[in-house]
DNA sequence: GCTACTACTTAGTGGCACTGTATAGTGGTA
DNA sequence: TACCACTATACAGTGCCACTAAGTAGTAGC
């Protein structure tokens, strides 16, 4: 699927965060789940940019640990603040989608 | 809802083309029916910045009328160019959604 | 030493919704 | 006639976000 990316400003950072809510994790591993999901044209740097973000916004916790395979990784896991920004994401996600099928249904 | 705004980055654009796909309409009127949908905070401003970019584009014929109880209005309707446009949309909203909906459902 | 894969960093770019201000036509009312 | 409310468009500037692109580094196989 070509350009996405105006459509995806706003949801990539909530995918990012769902998917760290299911198990700790790190950039690299998430990339690939993303490109896994359908996500494909997301590359490492987009992703690092958004985790850099959602530490500045003091939403995970992160830790660096060896990975054996390559150099440290670093892990991270929502904080409260983390989950309670993952459910506004959700529910921004249901109002939003609600509201288009409204319309694309010519709904009054 | 809160601060919907970059969710509607890609989204809001693709609003627009469908209502205008409806029916023959302009900005002002767009403003409003966006507002009964639930995108209530959406302003005229915001809208006629996406009207001229869609005219930039060539994805809209455009005519003046005088209106009767203001300013003159300007009349929009979609070309092919527009409903191939509008269609892209939709194909793009539909991918997006359904990805959503798998990584929400922890799928595989 | 070279290549491939893993893994993170960061400065810069472009597009989009949004803000704020300006202009202007019509109608009501005091 | 002065003021206000509603209708209607225009446009310069702002901020956020995904994306680009180029770099650094660790491990393993040849």
């Amino acid at each position: 699927m070509d350009n996405l990316t105006e459509m995806l400003k706003g949801t990539l950072e909530g995918c990012v965060l769902e998917i760290i809510s299911g198990e700790e994790t790190y950039g690299y591993a998430i990339t690939r789940r993303l490109n896994e999901l359908g996500f494909t044209d997301v590359v490492e740097g987009t992703v690092y940019t958004i985790l850099v973000r959602l530490e500045k916004n003091g939403l995970v916790q992160v830790a660096k640990r060896p990975s054996g395979v390559g150099p440290p990784r670093k892990f991270y896991t929502l904080n409260d603040a983390g989950r309670e920004e993952l459910a506004r994401f959700w529910a921004k996600w249901e109002y939003i989608t609600s509201r288009l099928d409204k319309l694309r249904e010519g709904g009054r």
